[in-house]
RNA sequence: AGCGGGAUGGGAUAGCCAGGAGAUUCCGGCGGGCUCAUAACCCGCAGACCGGUGGUUCAAAUCCACCUCCCGCUACCA
């Protein structure tokens, strides 16, 4: 499958994925909304009309729930976070051409517009099914409302999925023992009837689709074993107040799930920006509709009509846990009524924080207005989260390690050389000296271009950025090649004769004019390939050149015009992170941590808040087990003599314990909970006789006893020495 | 369990789709240079049998098969 290279002749839509108004933004979230923005401005930097659009996804349960807890509506909640969002992104300078919000007008309106084309086309059908329901409440349980047992292993699970046993999808209905996670009540089924999508209508139409997405590899391979197997019908209702109406008479107690109106949210979002600056400046039927294939038949529209259909390119910007959501329902959903198909999705990997996943409800995490609060440089995380690795890789984030690109790369290479080519610019000639490019020098700036270009087509930002940097370390090599700092002050003497070699000219530049004139032309360059991931600086560095406007209206061929003449002397365009910063800013983290983990009971987060009391406690069981039993168990004092954090394990710890006869490894889920570095030496309760086991490929020889969720070691009053019996 | 992603000098990463020069870049180490520049920058050196085994090929980090280990997804968490 065949698209044409960007910049193509249509207009072109990059989204980012709908944060969720209920909560706050850390810089893992971030990471999406950058990386849109950067390509966003990539794209138009090669000429691409390009629109840049997200909203805030408002609908759902949880905002229903949390905004019952605060005691305000669920829309006035929403709000609150959609406000807030909106506001956070410019400061890291992501700049949506719209940024709307699924319960707006223009949203609701296109939602009922895409079910009724759905109803219209026969994608859509009628079953009954089972939901939980709190009967004190009087209020419906979505699947993670509801916990219990699980029918085939006995583990205490989720509504719709035996999340800590055997692993096992859950139908509604199957869970034993059902309870309610708001109310704690026993909850009770009935039965409902609901709307669903008929996925499988579009099985064959999703084989051919997923052929021609460009964008990562991983949404491209994941969805495989979803289209290649059987598709399951998708549930498009729900039953609640809090969403969009299902638009057909008699449901009126039944709203829109929202996987179903929060895609819709980039076209609307698109609409609105069309609204705003007129179909002639951007149109946003001609990408999202125009030249599209009939609805009526999903899977008539194969490869080729596909190839000779005059459409808009749609570029989705996503994080990898939501990939199904764009390459099997939304296609789906938009060629079930008629609309356009992506034309490129970009999965992003996580960011882990030293290593391991954030943790929100242990306040593990970047905030984004902790980041802005420091006063440090959007430009430097964007920089930071866009270059660090490949866009489905995961990245790692730490302080150290961002103070090392920061510094290496950003002060070290663009900044220094921009600064010292500007600066000698300044005070030798007041600006860039009379001169031509150098072939040599024009040859460069051309390969970092065509780079660019081809980072842009290969989705990479890495690649993008790289090219920036690359070519102000080619700049700091060249300037430092020629040394134009020993060839001023010379008269006629050095000036390059050879360039001059007629009478007629006045003069030719002298070498140092020449060469500083290279360098300032490729510090124009620098600027405008910079930009997309850098746009603050790059506009400084612009400024400093005297350049007139904005680098963002700037486009490629910018990089080999001449810059205007004169300027002043420019200032640092980065400062350095100095080590003591570094510190501050992990000690800051770290206490952070530790408030979280300590005051867990008063400022707990939504998590804990709902069932860890009430989980602990239970009534003592019926049966009871003889003596003999008992006596089966070799409980003993154990001391911990080495802690370890297990990698990748979200609470398992890697433990050495000295139980009397011999020091045993065991694996306990203590990690989250206990502060590693101060266990070893506590005495501890072991199981020494419990059947070995393999966790996180680590072998577990016993076990260590805890309470509770909270995971309080059981420790001894006295002093019993390791291996003393536990009777 | 199935599926996806990954394993590359001390650390971090690129290259893999489109097989072929001394395997990229950054940090760190060692030695030199420069003084326009933010103790910055430039040059050179050391250091990798590209997770393992087998295969295809004139040629494999790259393609194929099997295996090991890590991370994730499996139907509301970027």
């Amino acid at each position: 499958m065949s698209h044409d290279d960007f910049p193509t002749e249509n207009p072109a839509v990059v989204t980012c994925g709908l944060p969720y108004a209920n909560g706050d933004l850390h810089i893992g979230h971030l990471r999406t909304y950058i990386s849109g923005d950067a390509y966003a401005r990539a794209l138009e930097k090669l000429g691409q009309e390009t629109a840049f659009v997200s909203g805030s996804d408002m609908h759902g349960t949880p905002v229903a729930v949390n905004a019952e807890k605060r005691g305000v509506s669920p829309e006035e909640f929403a709000l609150e976070h959609h406000e807030k969002y909106a506001e956070t992104f410019p400061r890291f300078n992501v700049e949506f051409d719209n940024y709307g919000h699924t319960h707006d007008e223009t949203n609701t309106e296109l939602t009922q517009s895409f079910v009724r084309s759905w109803v219209e086309n026969d994608h859509v059908f009628e079953k009954e099914i089972q939901v939980a329901w709190d009967p004190e409440a009087d209020t419906p349980l979505p699947d993670r409302y509801v916990e219990g047992t699980c029918p085939y292993c006995g583990a205490k699970a989720r509504g719709d999925e035996c999340d800590e046993g055997c692993q096992r999808h859950l139908e509604p209905g199957e869970i034993e023992d059902p309870v309610s996670t708001i109310t704690g009540n026993p909850a009770e089924y009935r039965t409902r009837e609901h709307k669903f999508l008929r996925l499988s209508d579009f099985q064959e139409y999703l084989k051919g689709f997923i052929d021609r997405l460009e964008g990562t590899s991983n949404a491209r391979n994941q969805p495989k074993e979803w289209i290649e197997g059987e598709l399951q019908d998708l549930c498009i209702t729900r039953d609640m107040d809090w969403g969009i109406d299902y638009p057909g008479e008699g449901k009126e107690d039944l709203v829109l799930y929202v996987w179903v109106d929060a895609p819709i949210e980039y076209v609307s979002s698109t609409k609105q920006y069309t609204e705003r600056v007129g179909a002639d400046e951007y149109d946003w039927e001609e990408v999202w509709k125009a030249g599209a294939p009939e609805a009526d038949a999903p899977e008539a529209a194969d490869d080729e009509t596909w190839d000779d259909a005059d459409t808009g390119d749609i570029v989705h910007v996503i994080g990898r846990d939501i990939i199904q959501h764009h390459t099997v329902f939304w296609p789906s959903m938009l060629r079930g009524a008629g609309y356009n198909e992506p034309r490129a999705v970009m999965a992003s990997g996580f960011v882990n924080l030293d290593g391991q996943a954030f943790s929100t409800s242990r306040n593990r995490a970047v905030w984004a207005d902790d980041y802005l609060d420091e006063g440090l440089d959007p430009d430097l995380v964007r920089y930071y989260l866009t270059t660090t690795g490949g866009f489905q890789q995961d990245v790692d984030f730490s302080w150290e390690k961002f103070q090392e690109r920061v510094n290496g790369e950003l002060v070290g290479t663009l900044g220094n050389f921009a600064y010292r080519s500007l600066l000698f610019a300044a005070r030798n000639y007041d600006g860039a000296p009379d001169a031509d490019t150098s072939e040599e020098v024009a040859s460069r700036i051309e390969d970092a271009v065509a780079d660019f270009e081809e980072a842009v087509n290969d989705y990479s930002l890495k690649q993008a950025g790289d090219a920036a940097v690359a070519l102000a370390g080619f700049g700091n090599e060249y300037i430092q090649r020629n040394e134009p700092w020993n060839l001023t002050g010379d008269d006629g003497e050095s000036r390059s004769d050879s360039e001059s070699p007629s009478g007629d000219e006045p003069r030719g530049p002298t070498r140092a004019e020449q060469v500083i004139y290279d360098c300032v032309q490729i510090a124009k360059a620098v600027a405008v390939l910079s930009a997309p991931i850098l746009p603050g600086k790059a506009q400084t560095l612009w400024e400093q050149l005297g350049e007139e406007g904005s680098v963002h209206d700037a486009n490629l061929d910018a990089c080999l015009q001449s810059p205007p003449g004169e300027f002043g002397e420019p200032d640092e365009l980065f400062d350095k992170i100095e080590d003591e910063r570094v510190e501050q800013l992990n000690e800051k983290l770290q206490e952070r941590i530790e408030a979280a983990t300590d005051d867990s009971g008063e400022d707990a987060t939504e998590e804990s808040e709902d069932d860890t009391m009430s989980e602990d406690i239970q009534p003592v069981k019926e049966d009871r087990i003889s003596f003999e039993d008992f006596q089966d168990l070799d409980i003993r004092v154990g001391e911990i003599e080495v802690a370890e954090p297990i990698e990748g394990a979200d609470d398992l710890a890697r433990l050495e314990v000295d139980i009397g006869t011999e020091t045993r490894q065991i694996v306990a889920g203590i990690k989250q909970l206990h502060d590693l570095d101060a266990l070893p030496g506590t005495k501890v309760v072991v199981v020494a006789n419990l059947e070995q086991a393999e966790l996180f490929g680590v072998e577990s020889n016993g076990m260590v006893l805890a309470a509770g969720e909270e995971a309080d070691l059981l420790t001894t009053h006295e002093d019993s020495v390791p291996g003393t019996k536990v009777r």
